[in-house]
DNA sequence: AAACAATCGTTGACTTTTTCAATGATCCGT
DNA sequence: ACGGATCATTGAAAAAGTCAACGATTGTTT
């Protein structure tokens, strides 16, 4: 399996100072990486935004549709959106919240948890693909730093 | 000066195995530091992206639109948009193109080179205020696996 | 050297995404 | 019970992204 998509060496213009930015670092390498998962995503009729969704969805912490939003860094109506889309296609369903009536709690169907497994094997193909040159530690150490940034120490 | 704008403390959805995906993490830091960089930009009337654009500018790597399109993942299109400011405000040049008569190279004015000396002091500050939980060793290395990533062994 | 395909910047049309205000239902504090 | 806040939702407006076509220029093929 050959590596493919991102740029395979150094361009000329990442000697200039901005070659450093965390900011541009940041930007192209989330860049090439939703290009990589949204092509291994295709064949389930899944986006990144919407397999996190599902993911969420998956993971037994039934969250709401508000912290959906909130830790998907989206708006509440782009959540409306894609959750309505996984709803009309049956892997996951509204449940009314708890506590908070109004509140609408996500969780998977059995069909949303048989479509995600598949699609995390892709998506981990994925990322390996995408990480590739880094040695294991280096992409645990990678993922560690970008955890510590976001969320503080941790761990 | 208090650190803001970033998430302060763990949310409760991060404990999902998305938690630990590459993309998300990329996104979210990228979000969350696209919002920090523009509001230190803001003083200036700079964004992210014309921040680059003037970087660059002032490389001396004389970057034609097509190099800043390709190394910036945008559309050419998008390129002739900013430039198109730039060049208004007096902060860049297009010049002809040496071997290729077709292309622009993009060169800083003065005046573009003063603007993107006091723009420069505001960004790097808004970097170190998004890492600000890192220790200087781990800023380096997050960077330094970055660039791996993105560009392959190098140094 | 003439013809051909490819590339560069540019424009304009088109689609997608983002942003934001307004709404009914529900919650919370007083 | 009242008032202000929050939730999901809708719809409209603004911004950003995508893409095909064009003139000018280049490199390549004949």
């Amino acid at each position: 399996m050959a590596t493919l998509g991102t740029d395979v060496q150094t361009p000329r213009l990442a000697a200039a100072r901005i070659g450093s930015d965390v900011g541009l670092l940041l930007a192209k390498l989330h860049a090439a990486g939703s290009v990589l998962n949204n092509r291994a995503l295709a064949d389930f009729g899944l986006r990144e935004r919407s397999f996190s969704i599902l993911t969420l969805a998956c993971s037994g912490l039934e969250p709401t549709q508000r912290e959906l939003a909130d830790f998907l860094s989206l708006d509440p109506s782009q959540v409306v959106t894609l959750v309505d889309d996984l709803e009309r296609r049956g892997l996951v369903e509204r449940a009314q919240g708890k506590q908070d009536r109004r509140a609408k709690i996500i969780v998977s169907t059995a069909e949303g948890r048989r479509m995600h497994t598949k699609a995390r094997a892709a998506m981990d193909s994925a990322e390996l693909d995408q990480l590739a040159v880094l040695s294991g530690e280096e992409s645990q150490e990678l993922k560690r730093l970008l955890r510590k940034a976001l969320w503080g120490a941790a761990e």
